[in-house]
DNA sequence: GCTTGCCTTGACGTCGGCGTCAAGGACTAC
DNA sequence: GTAGTCCTTGACGCCGACGTCAAGGCAAGC
C-alpha cells in the first residue's frame, strides 16, 4: 500500500504521514521507486494514533502507544507506559474542566450581574425619564 | 504615566501593550519625546481586557468591552455587544466542557479495560506458567 | 509520445499572543 | 561627559500539527 491509500484508509492526508515519518512515529519502508511502502499494521499504528489524537493526545503522547504495539501486543495500551499516559490526561482533563466550569461559574455571574444593571438602569429611565447613555456598537434602535 | 509603569501597575509587559496598540485595541497618546503616554482610564481599559483575558477570551472578543468602556459606559459589559460575547462564551464553555467530560469518560474506559486485561494477563502467567512478552519501555523489571 | 495521476523532497505559511533581540534616541544622576 | 535606565521601531522566534505550493520523478493508459 502505498502513501495514499493509507492516508485515505485512515481518513487523513499524505501530508499528515510525511509528518508523523518526520518525527519518528511512524517511519515507512521504500520500495525501487523510492515511494513509501505501509501495511495493515502501519495502518493499526496509525488508527491508534488518529483516535488519540481525536482524544486532544498531543504527538508525543502517542508515542509510547505506537511503541507498544510495535512491540507486538494485542493493544497499544499493554504497556505500562501507555497507562501512565492515561493516567497522566485524566489528571490533566481532571484540572482543565476544573478551571473551565470555574470560567463558566465566573462568566455566568457577570452576564447575570451586567443584565441586572441594564435592567435596572432601564426602569430608571422610564419613571424619572432622563435620557440615558446609549451604545454605538449594536445600540437599541429606539 | 508611561508604558513600563501602566505595565506594571497592570502586571504585564510593555510588549504586551505595543502589541495591544497594534490591533488598535489600546492606542496611546504620544508626549514630546514620542513616548507613549497613559491615564488611570487606559490602566481600567488595560484591566478589563487582562480580565478576561484570564477567561480564555480572544483579544478580539475584549473589543466590545473596551468599546464600551471608552464609549464612557460604567462598566465594559454596559454594552448589549459585551453580553452577546458572554453568551456566546458561556455557550462555547459548556460545549467545550461537556466534549472534555466526553472524552475523559472514555480514557477512563480505556484505562480501567486496559488495567482488567493487564491484571487478567498476569494471574494467567502465575498459573500455567508462561513466559509473557515484555514491554521494553518502562517495562516490569522481573 | 503525451497526458494524467500518483509519488518525491524542500520549504514557506498558518494561527495567537506575545518573547526576545538589535540598534538607536531620550532623560536623569553624578 | 558618561553611565544607566527608560523609551522607540523593526523584525525574527516560538509552539503544534499540519496546509499549501513548487519543481520534478515514475508508471499506466491511449
Amino acid at each position: 500500500m502505498r502513501i495514499g491509500e493509507l492516508a485515505a484508509r485512515a481518513g487523513t492526508t499524505t501530508r499528515t504521514l510525511r509528518y508523523y515519518e518526520s518525527r519518528g512515529l511512524l517511519p515507512a519502508r521504500r520500495g525501487e521507486n523510492g515511494y513509501r511502502t505501509y501495511d495493515e499494521h502501519d495502518l493499526r499504528l496509525l488508527r491508534q494514533i488518529r483516535t488519540l489524537q481525536d482524544f486532544g493526545f498531543d504527538l508525543e503522547e502517542t508515542r509510547p502507544f505506537v511503541e507498544c504495539l510495535r512491540a507486538g501486543h494485542p493493544e497499544g495500551d499493554s504497556c505500562p507506559a501507555s497507562l501512565d499516559v492515561y493516567r497522566r490526561k485524566l489528571g490533566e482533563l481532571d484540572a482543565l474542566i476544573g478551571e473551565l466550569r470555574s470560567v463558566r461559574a465566573q462568566v455566568g455571574e457577570q452576564l447575570t450581574r451586567a443584565e441586572r444593571a441594564r435592567d435596572a438602569l432601564a426602569a430608571d429611565a422610564e419613571v424619572p425619564g432622563g435620557p440615558e447613555p446609549v451604545c454605538e456598537l449594536g445600540g437599541r434602535t429606539r
